[in-house]
DNA sequence: TCATTAGTGAACAAAATATTCATTTGTTCA
DNA sequence: TGAACAAATGAATATTTTGTTCACTAATGA
């Protein structure tokens, strides 16, 4: 038998079949099927249905994670960092036309919203991330010194303008400009009016109304 | 009980469920659950989930014919018409979000597609309204003396188109130019050069190329 | 060769689901 | 009012699905 090289083809397939039926409607032998095994073999890659459905979101919220960290690691200027991190993330959640599918199918397990949510881990390190970034401006003098404990704020609005988007998303409206709107909005809670003598970075052009 | 006005509601609900989940994965409960109702009172109007699941695509199929059929009537020229007939019947057929999706999914039942299809009573019926156009346009010498036997090949091509505009409509194409050139195809071959004095509707204005 | 990993087929218990039917709940109208 | 009728239900049943296990086979690598 040609083996197997590594779990990814499995959760893409998983993620897919998941996306396309939900947790309830969506079989093992749907899944095994995709990937041309029988489902037998699935047990080989977890425990049982509800671990391959959790095992494939954590895999899938990851990839998605590990994209936005790649996005904002080549910006310089915080500001820059904090806009493109909060733009990427939306986009890439609602690329990922299985993710986003997959997220608003079985609302239930949406992360951040469920009872108790299975991927509190993978949120906390969403939020460590932004956190790097709010004390990185801070410390270079370019954010006001905000409390710490807005982060699960910020990773909460960037959750709710993907919702927005995807719900909206058979009408055209002009929705990047209501996005860019929701993150002027908390630039401007965050950025400093003016940096008196331009910090660290080179001066970035932060659009803002008088 | 209040009384239930009639099989509309039913079809209705049972259309949105069918093409959510595609006849196999859409359970009697799915639906008696969105009507507000017990699975066991859905045998009152369909012998059973085959029927009921025919009986919605029957039900479908033939509002659509009726909305194009109204949306010809007013035309007064026919070739006109027949353009109208063509435009009206893709969009509709993609507008219905339901129709479509379903149509999308158990592409095993796609009118026409079939080895033996169920709606071949439906199709005749459209088939007859196409050929009702080309005969009046050949009697008013609009239209070349076309074989009639192509009638079912024009119900084909607006399949057809269809389901290209279905599967592209997630990228932004210009599908709509696409899909007017095929009615411009079907037109060229249908409509007269030049009609030479004017005849019974007024001139109408079919761009074509020289 | 042996050890290891990948995969299968058959079997099974539990759950889901289509279908039936006797009964209940409203509605209509004499 | 109450008899006749239609709409809907709850429970029961027969049949499939489906998740899960396990003994067993096939391929790979050293």
């Amino acid at each position: 038998m040609k083996p197997r090289e590594n779990l990814d083809t499995i959760h893409a397939a998983a993620l897919e079949v998941f996306a396309d039926y939900g947790f309830k409607k969506a079989t093992l032998e749907d899944i095994a099927a995709a990937l041309g095994m029988t489902k037998a073999n699935l047990y080989r890659y977890a425990r049982n249905k509800r671990d391959l459905y959790e095992n494939t979101v954590r895999w899938a919220l990851l990839r998605w994670q590990a994209r936005v960290g790649e996005a904002i690691a080549g910006e310089r200027d915080v500001e820059r960092q904090f806009r493109v991190m909060c733009r990427k993330a939306v986009e890439y959640l609602s690329g990922d036309a299985h993710l986003s599918r997959l997220l608003m199918r079985d609302p239930e397990i949406f992360p951040m919203f469920a009872e108790q949510d299975p991927y509190a881990d993978i949120n906390r390190a969403s939020m460590a991330m932004i956190r790097r970034i709010l004390e990185r401006g801070i410390a270079e003098g370019r954010f006001r010194t905000v409390d710490l404990a807005s982060v699960p704020e910020i990773l909460f609005s960037i959750y709710k303008m993907f919702i927005i988007r995807m719900y909206i998303r058979t009408k055209d409206r002009p929705l990047d400009s209501m996005f860019a709107q929701t993150v002027e909005l908390l630039c401007r809670g965050l950025v400093l009016p003016e940096p008196p003598g331009g910090p660290a970075g080179e001066p970035q052009a932060s659009r803002r109304r008088p």
